[in-house]
DNA sequence: TGGATAGTTCAATAACTCATGAGTAGTTGA
DNA sequence: TCAACTACTCATGAGTTATTGAACTATCCA
């Protein structure tokens, strides 16, 4: 990941709908939903904005789809999350020890305090 | 670090000019350094210009600033970039194994590839 | 072939972001 | 107090991104 992609995906990133279809295909793992399925997960938003966005991940490389029948699946790339999460520790904060401290904390074991929290914000 | 706050620290993040600045100030560690200096080491960039950027990083809490006499000195907040890090692994990938494989080779070891590459696009 | 289903693309518009340059505010030293 | 220095704020205009609804494409099945 240079830092050209690293920006594509930051952008992609930074909207509440997809941030919300990243953390939705993240849980379905590569299986990956249907565009249907995940507007209704979604909580039926419109259709075309959906594809929009699905458009914009996919451009930023960060999902990638698959036509089967008659719907088209979606699914996370997980190399390319690994891949801005290690541009963001390495490229940008530079493996700063104090940043890093929070991945030395084995991320996602639930109840570990990070950074002052207590891992209360999530799904 | 909760979603609306994530959002926006992608969203800062989703700029060159933003990104060279956080990867600045990370270099220069909590001493931080003086919008005029910064404004020099990024190539002289137009003063207002750079002057906005740096308030949509404090906005978005990745820096933090203080007044030194006639300087205004910017600093990265650590424990803001550590707990995007952190959400972008617990919240937004869910710790899946596969994403957090980056975060295990001690990211920052020079010469480790990541994700298929060799750590080649360092600034 | 024609209807139904699943999604995408397009055009128009609204909303937001960014760059620029002029003007303004805080600080210092003569 | 005034000039110089450092940096920010504001208004403007250009460019980009997002939303909406209608039209379109692809697939399936009777």
């Amino acid at each position: 990941m240079d830092r050209e992609q690293a920006l594509t995906a930051f952008s992609a990133l930074a909207h509440a709908d997809r941030l919300d279809l990243i953390r939705l295909l993240v849980r379905q793992g590569p299986e990956g939903l249907a565009a249907g399925q995940i507007g209704v997960a979604l909580g039926g938003r419109m259709a075309s904005r959906l594809s929009f966005h699905l458009a914009t991940l996919e451009a930023a490389a960060l999902i990638t789809s698959r036509r089967v029948a008659r719907n088209v699946i979606y699914s996370v790339r997980t190399e390319a999350l690994g891949g801005l999460l290690s541009f963001l520790m390495r490229d940008c904060c530079g493996s700063d020890p104090q940043i890093m401290a929070c991945c030395d904390r084995h991320p996602g074991a639930e109840g570990v305090p990070v950074y002052g929290e207590a891992g209360t914000d999530k799904t």
